[in-house]
DNA sequence: GCCGTTTTCGGCCCGACTGTTTTCAGTCG
């Protein structure tokens, strides 16, 4: 008998495995397994429960999951529920997951304030920035009290993930506003908004301009701009007043490409791709392709070119997952995505629910 | 915890910004 247990579920699991491990001060690079399984499981097409229901042994042949994950997930399945989970949410109280979600707010600080304070939930922690009892901690100041009662506001009014075609109503003009900016070259979206995941849960957007451009200082100007979290001369991040999150990033042309790359994600698809730069003597970072002992610059005008240095054909944003894309590259078996002209019309269907003569069934 | 086109042990991507410091740790993407 197996428990009905849809991916995303299992997958909420390890993120929570991962994040109590992280809040204990566990081995980090025990933590990224645990939300890079987490990450994998996400976008993974099969449903874990048909696969050990047929195959138990083709979890063998996910990469990135191995014995232990591999075990867990029949735990799971099997079971309903997974033991380490259940031991650490013994251990920690479960709110603290929730602190996590506000931004300036990581695994060390929850880690401080739950022990220092004995603060396990948003409301114990919003009393104690009202009540000042933070700044006495130590490495905690009145900013970060500040910027703790902020980011709980910001949690509250936020909407969670947009879905794209909404996402684009506030994208657009922003991209506008900033192709206006003097100096600037080009402007361009990138993270989720690029990969056209379904929902965004940040703006990403790069621009390519000249020395002394004033982009920041127009882009923390933009009239839509409710808050700004960080300015600096390259990078700067606001919040919209539609409440989504807006990180720019300003590049000269060279590094074009890298940034694009870098900047478009996902995470993972990008330690994937670095891994693979480092094992052949190379380094990447947003501003290019270096070689590792020379440091002598390789490639990052154009994001073909980043990909070449590493062996690979081009990968469209859209496959950027670190799902099997990069093997797929490597043997020039990436498919061809749908694009608008192969669509060549529009099949839709009514029911008695609207203005149909028929029932559903 | 995962992984291996020099490896089954010893590594594990890289850099910006902030707030707290007095040179750095934490957070984020």
């Amino acid at each position: 008998m197996l428990f009905h247990m849809e991916n995303i579920e299992i997958a909420k699991i390890f993120h929570e495995i991962a994040d109590l491990l992280e809040i204990k001060g566990e081995n980090p690079f025990r933590v990224r397994s645990y939300k890079n399984a987490a990450h994998i499981i996400e976008e993974l097409p099969e449903n874990l429960k048909s696969i050990v229901e047929k195959d138990e042994s083709q979890l063998e042949n996910i990469k990135g999951i191995g014995k232990s994950i591999h075990e867990k997930i029949v735990e799971i399945v099997k079971t309903g529920k997974c033991k380490l989970h259940g031991e650490l949410l013994k251990e920690l109280p479960p709110g603290l997951l929730e602190l996590l979600a506000l931004s300036g707010i990581g695994p060390k600080k929850v880690q401080l304030l739950y022990k220092e304070l004995g603060i396990q939930s948003i409301s114990d922690l919003e009393k104690a920035a009202k009540t000042h009892k933070i700044h006495m901690l130590s490495g905690m100041g009145e900013k970060t009290e500040e910027k703790i009662l902020k980011a709980i506001e910001n949690l509250k009014a936020s909407k969670g993930r947009f879905k794209l075609s909404l996402a684009m109503t506030y994208v657009t003009p922003l991209l506008e506003y900033l192709k206006n900016i003097d100096g600037v070259i080009k402007v361009s979206e990138a993270g989720s908004l690029r990969r056209r995941k379904e929902t965004i849960g940040d703006i990403d957007i790069l621009v390519t301009c000249k020395k002394g451009a004033p982009i920041m200082d127009k882009f923390t100007a933009y009239p839509e701009v409710k808050e700004v979290l960080a300015k600096g001369d390259t990078k700067s991040t606001v919040i919209l007043r539609c409440g989504l999150q807006a990180d720019v990033r300003a590049l000269e042309k060279k590094s074009y490409g890298a940034a694009l790359q870098y900047f478009t994600g996902s995470k993972a698809h990008n330690i994937a791709i670095r891994d693979r730069a480092k094992k052949m003597g190379l380094k990447i970072n947003e501003y290019g392709v270096f070689d590792e002992t020379t440091d002598k610059w390789v490639a990052g005008e154009d994001e073909e070119g980043v990909y070449k240095a590493v062996g690979l054909k081009w990968i469209p944003p859209e496959l950027r997952e670190n799902a099997g894309e990069i093997e797929a590259a490597l043997h020039n078996k990436l498919p061809d995505l749908i694009d608008i002209t192969d669509i060549k019309g529009d099949l839709h269907i009514h029911t008695r629910e609207s203005d149909g003569a028929n029932t559903i069934g």
